[in-house]
DNA sequence: ATCATAAATAACTATTTAGTTATTTCAAGA
DNA sequence: TCTTGAAATAACTAAATAGTTATTTATGAT
């Protein structure tokens, strides 16, 4: 059957399209499950241009990983949270991080997927190892800034407050279906996502701050 | 070409061998990118015997997640924290988690899978839903116990607390490969395991407890 | 012992799937 | 305007894959 519209020559929207449906597909199909044929149909291109213009399968999903990373990394690096009291820039990174996975649950899926095959993928993408050096260094900055102000305890680990707080928010939203089946309630409700933002944010100032500045805070509350 | 070595007839190991082979290439795999003729392979077990026994592959996927949810749940059942003082039993509960996500990483690859796929296959399982009623009812009356010692802080969600308790485990050990290649870093040492755990267990502590009780416990230190 | 039944084996098939070969068409630079 | 190289289309293929059909074989009850 002959395509019916015929596209006019643009190389780069014709990848763009190709990537926009590689994303959504691998996202929900994994790397295994998702269908080459179902990409093309859904960037409504030829199978034979994703060929030409990625190769193949594989080379296809790592470049959709690399972009979903590099996104995510600037868009991070955009809050330029150096500015902040501590508490609050705390709490601007944990809003942002939890509005981002909200808004891309492709992103967060995408990243399961590679962790399935042991991030394999990743490990063959250089481009990736620069993005994320420095953000480890901004949260350590930011701790050092917190302990200075008497506010956040002293000798805590930047890298395990960056996954705790990456984790808290994750979690939830990857495991928000059988979440909702295992403890019997809708998670994914206004409210219900507003009440969750409030208590990580909550767990994450109690764990960093001082006690006796929990205690003014109460007070002030 | 023939089978060297011929089964002697045992429906019952016959069952368990495939539903191993299953359970290790569905958490490996995904439940795209298992192949049946791999798990028929690794369970040293005619292909057929599979549909004999399971139908099709879906109905075998969600035999082995449903198994797999149930002995998790069966084994923290059996842990019985209901008698330990309230702090004491949130770190063991802890502990638990923590280990028995090392201890079965197919478990959690699973229910990773799983909520890929928006638990679409665990919905269809009415047998799932009786085992996690109760254990919510348990952190309901461990956050009362803790309250009524003054040690915990008042009106705890228990839900929260327990998705933030095993988030905090899920996600480091679920994205340890990705994790690595990010924050440059190796999270899967002796020390580095050690190191998260103990971490988790003070996040949630200091999340759960009133500041003045961290006081004490830090003066006691 | 033998017979009925379920367990196990062997061989096959219709589709699906990633990837190719071959051809046509457009658009920009000479 | 003509030519050339890349962009797009069309049609194909070999291998993989879930699931079947047909047959043989062991075992426990009679």
């Amino acid at each position: 059957m002959p395509q019916s519209k015929k596209h006019l020559r643009d190389p780069d929207k014709t990848k763009i399209r190709i990537m926009a449906a590689a994303t959504a597909e691998f996202a929900k199909m994994g790397l295994g499950g998702a269908r080459v044929d179902v990409i093309a149909a859904r960037a409504k291109v030829q199978k034979r241009m994703m060929y030409h213009y990625f190769g193949n399968k594989e080379t296809l999903y790592r470049t959709v990983l690399e972009e979903a990373y590099s996104k995510f990394r600037a868009a991070e690096a955009a809050l330029e949270i150096e500015n902040d009291p501590p508490l609050q820039a705390l709490k601007r990174l944990m809003e942002f991080t939890w509005n981002y996975y909200l808004e891309n649950p492709e992103f967060i899926s995408l990243v399961s997927t590679e962790n399935l095959h042991k991030a394999k993928y990743l490990k063959k993408s250089p481009r990736l190892e620069l993005l994320n050096k420095d953000f480890v260094k901004r949260m350590e900055l930011l701790l050092s800034r917190g302990v200075k102000a008497g506010v956040f305890r002293p000798h805590l680990d930047a890298v395990q407050v960056l996954i705790a707080l990456a984790g808290l928010a994750y979690h939830y939203l990857t495991n928000q279906h059988t979440g909702e089946i295992v403890y019997g309630r809708s998670l994914m409700t206004i409210e219900a996502r507003q009440a969750r933002l409030s208590f990580n944010i909550e767990v994450i100032t109690h764990a960093l701050c001082q006690p006796e500045a929990l205690i003014v805070m109460r007070e002030a509350a």
